[in-house]
DNA sequence: CGTTCCCTTGAGACCGCTCAAAGACCGTGG
DNA sequence: CCACGGTCTTTGAGCGGTCTCAAGGGAACG
C-alpha cells in the first residue's frame, strides 16, 4: 500500500511495443520523437501498490505502458470506495487531476505496472507547439467522457445483474483491444471487491450474481482468468449496446 | 418534443452578458473576436423541446447562452433514461459527441434556451490557430470529467437520501455560480422525474425522500423554486465534500 | 502449518421498487 | 366563468433486490 518506485528507465517511444497494435493510430517518426522529448520518465509499481494517494496533489500525466491499475474516490468520512475507471496498456490518464482543485482521487496498481509520465507543467508547451498532439489529447479526453457516461448509465439504470455482466464484458473487450486476450480468455487481476466497488454493489451480492452468470454458461472465472464462453450472450445479459473498437491515438 | 428552431440571431460575443460574471475568466478582445468568428449561429428551444434526438448524428459544439437543458442516454430496448448532466448558462457542451461513434444521447430543453453553436468540423482549425482556446477547451473537458467522477461517486456510493440532497445542493450551487440565485432561492425548472432519472431512483422514492429533506428544514420547494433554507445542513445531508467555485474559461 | 487474503454460502433486515389512486396545478376551450 | 384534460406531485401498500452480519472453505505464502 506504499509508494513503490524502483528506478528510472528508458523505454524509447520509437520502440514502444504498444505502437505495433492495430488499435492505435499511426504516428509519424517526428511526432513520436516529440513525445519522447516530452516524456519525463517511467514509474513502476507492484500489485497493491499505490501510485497516487488520495488527496496527494498530482502533477503528472501518464500513459500506461504495461499492467492494470485503477483510479478511485472515497466518500468523505466513510470507507465506501468508488472505482472510477481502470487503466490498461495504452490508456492516457491524469488530465482531470491537473486542475488546481484539491478534490482527491487515488490510483492503485493491480499488477506489475509501468507508466510513462509527463510533467503537467509542460502541458501548455505542448498546446503551443504541437496542435496535432494537443488535439489527440483532447480527443482522448472526450472519449474518456463517453466512457464515463456509459458508466453513469450502468450505475443509474442497469440492474445489479446487468451491471456485473456489463462490466465483465467491458473489461474483456478492453483487454482484447490491446492484445491481452488469448482465445476469449484474459487474465483478470481484479478481485470481486473491485468489481463491487466499481458497480456500487456489495461484495456478497456481487459474488452471488457472478454465480448466476456462471450458471448461465456465459462466462467462467478460474485461476485469475476470465473465460468468455459466450460473448454474444454476455453482451445481452449486460445490455451492451453498439460499441465497436475505434482506432485511437497513443501518447 | 420536436425540433423547435425559431430564427438565427446575432448576439455579439463582445457584448455577451455572461462575460460580466465573476465566475468566468477574463479574455482579451482579440480572443473574443476569434470566438465570434468561430461562432456559427444561435439556436432556440422552448421547454420540453428536443435540441438533439438520440441517435441523431451531432456535428455541433455549443455554449449555453441562457436557460437550462439536460443531456441523457437511454438503455437500449428499455424506457429507462439516465440524465447525464445539466447545461446551464456558460456551459460548453458537445465535445464527447464529436467522435465518429454512433453511440447516442439526447438533449432536451427545460426552459427557454439559447445556445451559441460552432461547427465541429472547424475544431481542428481552432487547435491549429489558437493554442489558448484549445487549451481552454481541454481544461473544460477535464473539468467535465471531474464532474462525471463526482456523479459516479454519487450513484455508486451515496444512499438514496444522500443522492437527493447532493443533487439539490449541486444544482443550487451551479445556478448560483452563474448568478441565477437570489437570496438562497433559485428557479428550479427540473421535475421530480428528472431528479429521479439523474439519480437512478424511482419517481416515488425520490418524492418521499424530498419530503424527508423538507421536514428536516434544509430546503423547501414551492412554485418551481428551490429554497435552500440551511445550506450547511443540506451539504452535510448530501455528504458534499470540498468544492469551491473556480473561475473558468468561457467559449 | 499458521496466517492472510479471497471466495462462497446462509439468514434476516431494510431500502427502494412497482402498482395504484387521489390531489394539485395549469392552460385551453366551451 | 367553469369544465376539462394533461402534467406533476403526493400518499399508501406490498414485494423483492440488495444489504449487513456471520461463518466456513480454499489457496497462497512465509
Amino acid at each position: 500500500m506504499t509508494r513503490d518506485i524502483i528506478a528510472p528507465s528508458t523505454t524509447l517511444c520509437l520502440q514502444c511495443p504498444l505502437r505495433e497494435l492495430e488499435i492505435f493510430r499511426h504516428r509519424s517518426r517526428a511526432d513520436v520523437s516529440y513525445i519522447q522529448a516530452f516524456k519525463a520518465g517511467e514509474e513502476y509499481a507492484g500489485p497493491g501498490a499505490t501510485l497516487l494517494h488520495e488527496n496527494e496533489p498530482n502533477t503528472r500525466l501518464f500513459t500506461v505502458l504495461s499492467g492494470w491499475l485503477f483510479r478511485y474516490r472515497t466518500l468523505e468520512g466513510s470507507h465506501r470506495r468508488q472505482i472510477i475507471n481502470y487503466g490498461l496498456p495504452g490508456d492516457f490518464m491524469g488530465l482531470q487531476a491537473t486542475l488546481d482543485d484539491p478534490m482527491g482521487h487515488g490510483i492503485e496498481a493491480l499488477t506489475n505496472v509501468t507508466v510513462c509520465y509527463f510533467e503537467q507543467d509542460r502541458l501548455w508547451e505542448l498546446f503551443a507547439d504541437h496542435p496535432q498532439l494537443s488535439f489527440d489529447m483532447t480527443w482522448l479526453a472526450a472519449q474518456q467522457e463517453r466512457s464515463f457516461e456509459e458508466q453513469l448509465l450502468t450505475l443509474g439504470q442497469r440492474t445489479g445483474f446487468e451491471r456485473v455482466a456489463y462490466l465483465l464484458w467491458h473489461l474483456f473487450d478492453r483487454a482484447r483491444d490491446v492484445g491481452l486476450a488469448v482465445d476469449n480468455v484474459i487474465e483478470l487481476p481484479v478481485r470481486q471487491q473491485h468489481l463491487a466497488d466499481t458497480l456500487g454493489l456489495s461484495l456478497v451480492h456481487t459474488n452471488k450474481t457472478l454465480q448466476k452468470i456462471r450458471e448461465l454458461g456465459a462466462i467462467d472465472i478460474r485461476e485469475r482468468c476470465l473465460y468468455v464462453l459466450n460473448e454474444a450472450h454476455l453482451r445481452e445479459l449486460g445490455r451492451v449496446d453498439s460499441s465497436f473498437s475505434q482506432r485511437r491515438p497513443l501518447l
